[in-house]
DNA sequence: GTCTATAACGAGATAGAC
DNA sequence: GTCTATCTCGTTATAGAC
């Protein structure tokens, strides 16, 4: 019995698994907003309906092709911060940076699936938030570190921010000093902006040693949220 | 004979104008990948062929709105920046910010195309390059004024990114000091991550009052760059 | 219960003949 | 420029195999 219903499990995962592949090639070759369920069935041998059986419409495999480019890129974001690297807390932050760097440069149309254009007619479900905030999860948690031993500096921060900056930390990041949790906000925009000029074509051109620009970058975005150099 | 070219020519500019705005309609409903000829020329009660003679394929079609939008949010940085507001370069950094911000909101479907996910299949030509530079040179032209007025301290530059900045710079900049210009191409950067996230959603549930939170951060990419508070 | 296949719907794109 | 025949699409209903 268990081993049926194992079997029967373990195909339905294969298969799920091989949709996916499927729709991600479409994905590169066509663009999220011209992925198809028919073509992704007839690559796969399979007959339109019966994909049905594992993604109930298109928009939920869009969904589930969403929630896994997030969480690859939140677990190598995971990764690099759990890493033993370099010490000091600086060191940490831009190996996180490049680490998201480098999915997004080995998987161009996932990141551009998950931080590129809106697809049109889609809107994300509530099950994409989880996933799509583990970088800043691992951003914030880096900074919480920070502060604990004593390495981050909180930035100023205006009068007119510290209503929003209050609200902000107690949504988000409550053991955090207001200024932190804004500037961290405001650098976790700007690693993306980096990342997608290079990706999209921005920077040709411009920078063509885009790795040792990007890692200065990153850096001066660690000191903008307070980190301190040394440590 | 002239009066007749003049309407011909009167008459063919008005029907470019035509297709392109609903080419800008069907770009808002339904993304850059689905433009359709066929469909621009139904809504205008044209038939297809009669497209051609505007624009040769489907690509010019889009080359032509990519170099309007590159050259509509061009020109709204350089007002901004020719514009009578607070004196100090660092308040018209901020204010040349906020006119590209405010051209993106009211334009989020134009900026998409522009900035958003690169549109499968399409390649931009050579006569992208020149509109799609207009912000960048608006921002060294600032960075050029603050420095003859001696209200730009250069950031450090380190001696791995020397090399690519004294590159970047000759080609890009010649007269900006290679700091200068390395943090004004990130901070450029920088800039349009901030308008990302919050035009494409990553900042819902996050930033509730994008206003001030925008201003503040585009100040401190001002400084960034190494403008003076107070000039 | 779980799956696949057939067939069909309404809507839209496309190619070619005229 | 028009018309038509033939594609595609997402989705559903249904029937039958395991």
């Amino acid at each position: 019995m268990t081993s049926v219903q194992g079997a029967r499990a373990r195909a339905r995962i294969e298969i799920t698994a091989a949709i996916k592949d499927e729709a991600r090639t479409q994905l590169a070759a066509e663009g999220a907003a011209k992925l198809s369920l028919r073509a992704v069935a007839r690559e796969l041998g399979m007959v339109s309906s019966a994909l049905y059986r594992y993604f109930p419409s298109r928009d939920d495999l869009l969904t589930a092709l969403i929630v896994d480019a997030y969480d690859a890129v939140g677990a190598a974001a995971e990764r690099a911060c759990a890493a033993d690297g370099p010490s000091g807390h600086l060191a940490r932050w831009t190996s996180v940076c490049r680490a998201v760097r480098a999915w997004a440069l080995a998987h161009p149309h996932e990141y551009a699936l998950i931080y590129g254009s809106p697809v049109p007619g889609y809107s994300a479900p509530q099950d994409t938030v989880g996933p799509a905030s583990r970088v800043g999860l691992v951003l914030i948690g880096l900074a919480r570190d920070a502060l604990a031993a004593d390495a981050i500096t909180p930035p100023p921060l205006t009068e007119e921010l510290r209503p929003e900056a209050e609200r902000l930390t107690a949504d988000v990041a409550p053991d955090l000093p207001p200024a932190v949790a804004v500037a961290l906000v405001a650098a976790w925009s700007q690693l993306f902006g980096l990342i997608s000029f290079e990706l999209f074509g921005q920077f040709n051109r411009i920078v063509e040693e885009r790795q040792v620009f990007f890692d200065e970058a990153a850096g001066r975005l660690g000191r903008a949220i307070g980190l301190a150099p040394g440590a």
